[in-house]
RNA sequence: CGGGAAGUAGCGCAGUUGGUUAGCGCACCUCGUUAGGGACGAGGAGGUCGGGCGUUCGAGUCGCCUCUUCCCGACCA
């Protein structure tokens, strides 16, 4: 009975509800009751942790250095840069008094109506304003160039629909900030942010990604170019896991950034901006989990392998305590990290079941029988596979099979995705697959209403012009026109 | 902001044409037996039925107002 309650939904029946509930039943968030907020549980945010320490690492390696700017923007920054507020705007939340008092006709507090803030402040959607308009102060001759900040903070944006650690009101995140002396510089950086996340993204998430650049419409409000890295889901629909914005001198123009070149003339500053969020949370999670629960890449997994005991009496367990003691120090001190879970108030097959839930990659299971036999069961949980191994060398076979499993979960996802990527060049074929889900790789004039009339019809949008893909001539679906691109469609979150 | 649905214990729900002390499953606590895939038995704790006003001898149930949440759209990372 209790197993029927802790089940998942299953994926094919409805994968949004399996989302939710394996987000919730895994211990990682749950909603907040907050209008559209999210509390991150300590398990879920122990996987993020190891996600901004490794990505914090490669930012370091290319010269980023950390900062932190202001939470609380004021309103007329953001009116500055003109696409940018027009982008923004409608979803900013603002302060508008500074002062609270109790109420006179009854309980509780109000506003107090004399605190009205003279100029509004906005909590923070984004931060270029308020770092460009600190940049201003700090950039004054191409010496000062470049300077290569990013920020780990949270940001705001009061969306419409809120769905856990997809789209949140609050989210985790970090954003750069660069300011170059060229044009070139500021191209090869925002290109170069971008390798970074597809390489964090494949290496360590073990989540395949496309590469490419944003249309127009699609662009990030007030950049000339927004690259992206687009990952597939179970579901066949794509989700944008990470962008990187070529800002040009929009922002340095906005907010009077000027140096001056080796020439002695003044020039406005080149910028980009890029960011990840917790949204790569879900990502992981919709990437490899199954009816039992999360897999988790070893790479990022806050515990990587989990050691149960089974015993029946008090002297078995204290020859396996020492027996699976030495086994947990070994790997400890080979850099994995190890639960032993010997706790007497849960049996054994809730153990097996709670931690495959939460998505350990390796559990060892070891009983009396098996310290006769010189044995343990070990289990991976990316193929739930069983195996008993001799406990001579278990420490090596166990970090073999954690890179065995990181491997093996990314090759799985990049099979799983390209089998569901098509070339499709008939408008009615695409229609009717589309609905399916899936990668589509078709020509396009490059067109807004095209683009738009794609939308419409299918729920689809182009996701990017990817890069490494053969741009061979063609004819777009659905004017008939000479295609400009060949662009990646797809159902998107 | 349009169109649907729902608010009853921590979670999931039942509650008949209005009628005594508001139930069930899971989870929780105690004791015991158990332990190689989500144990079993016995006992126990937990509720101003989202809020307000009204109708009535009597409201979880009927009416009006209000708040909130979820789903489908539009918007978005």
């Amino acid at each position: 009975m209790a197993k029927e309650l802790k089940e998942l939904t299953k994926r094919s029946e409805n994968y949004s509800e399996w989302y939710n509930q394996l987000v919730v039943k895994a211990d990682l968030a749950e909603q907040s009751d907050v209008r559209g907020c999210m509390v991150i549980k300590p398990y879920g945010y122990a996987i993020w942790e190891k996600m901004q320490q490794t990505l914090d690492g490669m930012f370091k390696e290319t010269g980023v250095q950390n900062a932190y700017f202001p939470l609380l923007i004021p309103k007329s920054f953001l009116s500055r840069e003109a696409e940018h507020v027009e982008g923004f705007a409608k979803e900013c939340a603002v302060v508008t008094h500074y002062r609270l008092k109790t109420n006179a006709e009854g309980d509780g507090v109000v506003v107090d109506p004399n605190a009205r803030l003279e100029e509004e402040l906005i909590i923070r959607p984004t931060s270029e304003t308020i770092i460009w308009n600190t940049y201003r102060n700090w950039i004054r001759s191409y010496r000062d160039l470049p300077i290569l900040c990013n920020q780990w903070c949270n940001v705001m944006r009061w969306e419409m629909r809120t769905r856990l650690f997809l789209r949140t009101s609050e989210f985790l995140w970090q954003e750069g900030h660069t300011a170059h002396a060229t044009k070139e510089e500021a191209e090869d950086r925002a290109k170069l942010m971008l390798k970074i996340y597809a390489e964090f993204a494949e290496k360590y998430m073990a989540v395949p990604v496309v590469q490419g650049v944003k249309s127009e419409t699609e662009r990030f409000a007030g950049a000339l170019d927004t690259y992206t890295i687009e990952a597939m889901m179970q579901d066949g629909k794509a989700l944008q896991s990470g962008t990187s914005h070529f800002l040009g001198q929009n922002f340095g123009k906005a907010f009077d950034v000027q140096f001056l070149n080796k020439d002695n003339k003044p020039e406005y500053a080149w910028a980009t901006s890029w960011g990840v969020s917790t949204r790569l949370m879900g990502a992981l999670i919709m990437t490899h989990s199954d009816d039992n629960g999360l897999v988790l890449p070893p790479a990022l997994a806050p515990l990587q392998v989990v050691i149960v005991p089974i015993w029946k009496t008090g002297e078995q367990l204290e020859a396996l305590n020492a027996k699976a003691g030495e086994i947990a120090s070994n790997l400890k001190s080979m850099g994995i990290s190890v639960k032993y879970d010997n706790a007497d108030n849960k049996r054994p097959g809730f153990k097996f079941a709670d931690y495959e839930l939460k998505g350990i990659p390796v559990r060892l299971v070891i009983g009396s029988r098996d310290l006769e036999n010189g044995t343990v069961e070990v289990m991976r949980r990316d193929t739930l596979e069983k195996e008993t191994v001799s406990l001579d060398g278990i420490e090596a076979y166990v970090k073999n099979l954690l890179d065995q499993i990181q491997e093996n979960i990314y090759k799985k996802a990049v099979a799983f995705r390209d089998s569901h990527i098509y070339e499709c060049e008939s408008y009615d074929e695409f229609k009717e697959k589309v609905k399916d889900g899936g990668f589509f790789l078709c020509p396009w004039d490059g067109t807004v209403e095209t683009e738009a009339k794609i939308k419409d019809d299918t729920q689809a949008t182009i996701r990017c012009v990817p890069f490494g893909v053969e741009q061979k001539p063609g004819i777009d679906m659905v004017s008939g026109k000479e295609a400009k691109y060949r662009v990646l469609i797809a159902k998107a979150y």
